[in-house]
DNA sequence: CTGGTTGTGGAATGGATCGTCCATAACGTA
DNA sequence: TACGTTATGGACGATCCATTCCACAACCAG
């Protein structure tokens, strides 16, 4: 019986997206938003509650997304390419940042640097996506262990620690104004001093393969 | 002849740099530094122009303050103390993200994430200190290697672009909800896999020596 | 076709915030 | 001691912005 809505839910999002992700939370205004999206502030209002529960929509579906992308990287497969798998994310991330001309950066960090501290909300969703990915690197590590692509000797919860930091060292440096062939570089060097089989050692210095990625 | 400043401009720039740190650019007022300071918004102006001017002069002095630590740190020793003194730098800047209980995380980070796409000068002056710190670590690594601490066949270039890479992504995963402990095991898992003299290994998984921050 | 219910979008509101203004205070000089 | 100059700080004005409100439109059951 009532008047069913004009718009696409998801389209919206991601238009509020955009526009959160350029310009921040306290710097985009609700105007700018429905402009954005087409949408009447009424209408804004009335499907998404305020300001700040838009947000954490919309930033709780980026925290998921981010997630499903690893996820998708790097889950299942055999043991035999988990290491080619952890290569490709890490090359991918790097990518994101170095492709990303408008410096930008993540959406994830953007929103935790600038609420982290006073949104509760906020600050709980990244650090689970933190954890969440935490995971996966080590699942992956271990099964790269397993296949003899990285010493078992090392701690695979301190290696994982290490390459989410990286990753996302990687996009605190693009954004602070690296080059982005420095972006490109420091992905294949984090890579090439993981330790590798026992005694063995990767090439340090060595260039990504091209078309690797 | 005329009537002297009644107050310490550094002091006011560092109450104010609390300010801004704590809740951000966009997320503080004028007003807010003002009582903060105890100046009347009247001096405020006079003495620093708007608070665009005020930011940057702040934002400035603490990228200036960040390199000089750095060098502090790096600079200036035997090579033979060089490893050690990279080692040190790593651990203070991991400490100083773990010991952060209020999660305030970096001023350079913070701004740089709010600003650095919107303002020109801070975006400029991020990118500058990121290049500053970039030469300190890539000359320190230098002499690690000219005293056999570190392959000498590595590129010191890309690992200072990688200890670089990770002392940002420490202060980015310890703000967006990492523990502490494990902010402290990532500066020495980065170290230890750090490439060693001559085909020889780091240990890998080895425990930082106690007190050695 | 009609009424009730919900969506729509723009105008209005109320509060907050930046920056200015000005009367006054404090200082050095003559 | 009197004067010119600059600092001070609180009040003020203009603007901006999140949110609400309301008149109207669109839909569907009956």
């Amino acid at each position: 019986m009532p008047r069913p809505r004009a718009f696409d839910e998801r389209q919206v999002l991601e238009r509020a997206r955009e526009q959160f992700w350029a310009t921040g939370y306290a710097g985009t205004r609700m105007d700018d938003i429905a402009r954005a999206t087409g949408l009447g502030k009424g209408s804004l209002y009335g499907a998404f509650g305020d300001k700040g529960k838009l947000f954490h929509r919309v930033f709780g579906d980026w925290c998921t997304a981010v997630v499903e992308v690893a996820e998708g990287r790097l889950t299942g497969g055999p043991d035999a390419e988990a290491w080619e798998r952890l290569a490709g994310y890490v090359h991918l991330m790097a990518e994101n940042t170095a492709s990303d001309t408008e410096r930008r950066g993540c959406l994830l960090a953007k929103g935790a640097a600038e609420l982290s501290q006073l949104d509760p909300t906020v600050a709980g969703r990244s650090a689970e996506t933190m954890t969440a990915l935490l995971t996966l690197l080590r699942t992956e590590i271990s099964a790269a262990q397993r296949h003899g692509d990285i010493d078992s000797a090392a701690d695979p919860e301190r290696l994982a620690a290490l390459l989410l930091t990286v990753v996302r060292g990687i996009e605190a440096v693009g954004k602070a104004g690296l080059a982005p062939e420095t972006v490109r570089d420091i992905a294949d060097t984090a890579l090439a001093v993981l330790p590798g089989p026992e005694g063995q050692k990767r090439r340090a210095t060595g260039r990504r393969p091209a078309g690797e990625s």
